[in-house]
DNA sequence: CTTGAAATCTCCTAGCT
DNA sequence: AGCTAGGAGATTTCAAG
């Protein structure tokens, strides 16, 4: 098991609101040294905890303006790593979420516009065992950034 | 509009990899110098295409196993903004999605246990104009990780 | 208007206590 | 975990295309 104290949890927080601040800011903010809390970071990295760093992006401002979820239902055969494996290799395709139940996954999209969309939906249709879906057009959204 | 040659989203892709690359390296990989780098990537965040930086985090290693969707229904007269300024106000809200047509948003929810879920269940049908929810459990989930 | 080079300052990292 | 030293990176300034 990953063992995470208190303040691993803040380097966390201070990382997750802005990931590239500097090892010495995060020094001064939990009171230990730089190369104390380097070595923390890094060990969150090693350990897994940590998976990577990113940017955020307003992709409204970059030509991708609609955002949709798709809701699939697949034959009762098919297993969960093909449905994962076929529907991300499309480039449109943000997430893939796997799910208990009905729908067996939900699939986050991001298209230029509706047109875009109706294409991505038709390559989803025809990928794999695909019997049905249901597309939920996003209106707006919003995200934590504690 | 926001102006982003080919450059700029060279720049978003090697950041959206790894956003504590230094701009030496991204230097290095779109054959400008430091400074154009950090101009570059100052300006991405001054005109909004930035939004961010942060960190990637496994929560199934943090006692934040359990993964969902809850789409919900508000009564007709509710306003887009309530609804999110509602929902977003409990800690374990990670996102919503408000959404056209039928249900009226998407929220995802991060928790330690079923128990838990039940809990922020509850939470959200008291919150506001709530009139119907419905939970898709999350078995797994893959990411776009170019 | 954008770039590159240089100077300065801060920060990172490794070794050691 | 802290301290320290040497190297690497960040940031500003200035000159040029």
């Amino acid at each position: 098991m990953a063992e995470v104290d208190d303040t691993d949890r803040l380097l966390l927080d201070l990382l997750r609101v802005d990931a590239r601040r500097t090892y010495s800011d995060m020094a001064g903010e939990v009171g230990l040294s730089v190369a104390a809390v380097k070595r923390r970071v890094d060990r969150l990295r090693e350990i897994g905890v940590i998976t990577g760093f990113t940017v955020q992006v307003d992709h409204a401002r970059l030509g991708a303006g609609v955002e949709a979820f798709i809701e699939l239902r697949f034959l009762g055969n098919t297993r969960v790593s093909a449905i994962v494996r076929s529907v991300g290799s499309i480039p449109e395709v943000q997430a893939v979420f796997t799910l208990a139940g009905d729908p067996d996954a939900l699939v986050q999209v991001r298209v230029r516009d509706l047109a875009h969309l109706q294409l991505v939906i038709d390559t989803l249709r025809r990928s794999g065992s695909v019997t049905g879906t249901r597309t939920l057009m996003v209106l707006g959204s919003w995200e934590r950034r504690d």
